[in-house]
RNA sequence: GACCCUAUCGUCUAAUUGGUUAGGACAGCACCCUCUCAAGGUGUCAACACGGGUUCGAGUCCCGUUAGGGUCGCCA
């Protein structure tokens, strides 16, 4: 039988992480079987729904190199695959599934419901609804809502029993009928909840595998039930481990934690992201970790779902987003970088070359700023930065340093400044010539230039970005500071 | 509270399904390389939650304890 697997988020808003892992979950495990992946909008719930969250589904599904094979936007034979254009099927099953017992209609007020909760709380007794409308014959429920009366659909539950399953990361799972809640499947607004509405379409989408938050693990008894009520083949489960923020905290969108959207928007890398929650619950078993999609379609497996938790840890997030970053065309990497020097950087130096020494020395794109802030204008600094240990440097070696970088830039031509290479020829050559130690000379002149501790340029780079004038002015600057200093 | 689920380094995880000096990755630390910082290389620190069983042998199976997560909505 074909592998059919489905994606079925709620338009609420921006995509956040638990919600892309089991999208790419579903995603994997279709095509690993050369299945079918679905994406089916559950609108179901028209107060929480947000205007333009559809698109943002979509966006971020481009961008992470999911295509869905039916759907809203590309059609399929088993549509709608919006659930609010669903209704009139919904109806017609729920009445069915009244019909075969697996379900009542009630006409209970939610005021009713809250009396009976009190009742229990202030009794000290766990609340379990008790619902009066169970005992109405379906015909007379049916006259009541011909006539107009408004009307919910309840589940009907035997509490004599058990209900077991069998799912592909929890194992066998076995639950008393008796502690299962006789939930609402039709809305009194006539929309069905997710309860429901899954069941119903997951069937006549002839889903074949449900993905989906292990929060439903305790209620995949009560779908078993209605599938069974209505006759279907119950689907392959495989509930997943959630991912956590900390010990204690699911990572969540109240919470505030970031969405897919608010790190791309950080420059993260969509392929790193998904490498790294593809990571969070699942592993190939050996010791791989970084995978292209190409490859997670081939090689990707259910076995290798996790069952526990996986805390989310922004640094390895980071190092993967590194590694990614690094491996990128140069060109690209430049093209990735062009908006981040738009507000850090006004002087006019070769980007390029900038980006060339950029890409290796940053993890997330967002870190660029602050990593080339010394080209527009040059730090205050102390000149304590002038002696390094390592070097071997002290302001006297600093400010001789100084001096002769000074006679050998003011020396330069433009055939000196023409490569990297002719820079770095050029000033090499100096500590050479002077008996000094490379780092002797040109860690002065990488301070004068730059006045950090550390940049993503060396002294030969950073002469060859600003050009003659600039390094000049910079190298003076320093030399009248040591001057000052010593006297 | 009732019910369900989970438990290997700080974090993500592996362990041919009962036979390991418990492996890898991130982070940390040290060293090497080096014109700074990265990257890269080498090395190092670090875990089977606890207690009982079963067994010649348990991280692996069973029971209990503890700790954590989830469900108990006209949300999904």
């Amino acid at each position: 039988m074909e592998v059919r697997s489905r994606f079925a988020p709620s338009p609420t808003g921006y995509m956040h992480i638990g919600n892309l892992r089991t999208a790419l979950y579903e995603y994997l495990v279709a095509k690993s079987a050369g299945g079918k992946f679905i994406l089916r909008i559950e609108d179901t719930d028209q107060e929480r729904y947000v205007a333009g969250a559809v698109d943002i589904i979509y966006k971020t599904m481009k961008m992470v190199g999911l295509k869905h094979d039916e759907g809203p936007d590309v059609g399929g034979p088993y549509g709608p695959y919006v659930q609010s254009e669903r209704r009139a099927i919904y109806k017609e099953y729920a009445d069915k599934l009244v019909d075969l017992g697996g379900a009542h209609y009630c006409f209970c007020s939610e005021e009713e419901i809250e009396k009976q909760r009190k009742a229990c709380e202030e009794a000290g007794i766990p609340f379990k609804f008790r619902d009066p409308c169970k005992k109405l014959s379906v015909a007379e429920a049916r006259e009541r809502i011909a006539a107009g009366e408004k009307y919910t659909v309840r589940q009907t539950i035997d509490p004599h029993g058990t209900v077991s399953f069998d799912d592909c990361v929890y194992g066998h799972v076995t639950v008393e009928t008796k502690t299962l809640d006789e939930g609402i499947l039709l809305k009194s607004d006539g929309l069905p909840t997710y309860n429901f509405a899954n069941v119903v379409d997951d069937h006549l989408m002839k889903i074949s595998h449900v993905l989906r938050g292990n929060e439903y693990l305790s209620s995949t008894p009560k779908y078993n039930l209605m599938y069974q009520a209505f006759g279907w083949e119950i689907p392959t489960y495989v509930h997943l481990p959630p991912i956590m923020k900390d010990e204690h905290n699911k990572l969540s969108k109240r919470n505030g934690d970031a969405s897919f959207q608010d790190l791309v928007a950080k420059g993260y890398l969509p392929e790193a992201i998904v490498n790294y929650i593809i990571l969070l619950g699942w592993s190939a078993k050996n010791d791989e970790e970084i995978f292209s999609m190409a490859e997670l379609e081939k090689i990707f497996n259910i076995e290798g779902i996790n069952k526990s938790p996986a805390i989310f840890d922004g640094e390895k997030l980071k190092w993967m987003n590194g590694v990614y970053v690094r491996a990128l065309p140069p060109e690209k990497f430049h093209e990735l970088a062009l908006p981040y020097y738009k507000d850090a950087v006004k002087r006019k130096v070769d980007l390029e070359v900038l980006s060339k020494c950029v890409q290796p020395r940053v993890n997330v794109l967002n870190e660029i700023p602050e990593a080339v802030d010394f080209i527009d204008e040059l730090p205050e600094y102390d000149i304590d930065m002038y002696v390094h240990k390592k070097m071997k440097t002290t302001p006297e070696i600093a400010l001789k340093a100084l001096e002769e970088a000074k006679n050998v830039v003011e020396a330069m031509t433009d055939a000196d400044f023409a490569s990297m290479d002719a820079v770095h020829a050029v000033l090499l050559a100096v500590p050479e010539k002077l008996g000094m130690k490379n780092g002797q000379f040109l860690w002065p002149v990488r301070t004068a230039l730059t006045g950090k501790q550390c940049t993503p340029v060396g002294a030969v780079e950073a002469v060859y970005l600003f050009g003659k004038d600039e390094s000049l002015k910079r190298i003076e600057k320093g030399i009248e500071k040591l001057k000052a200093a010593q006297a």
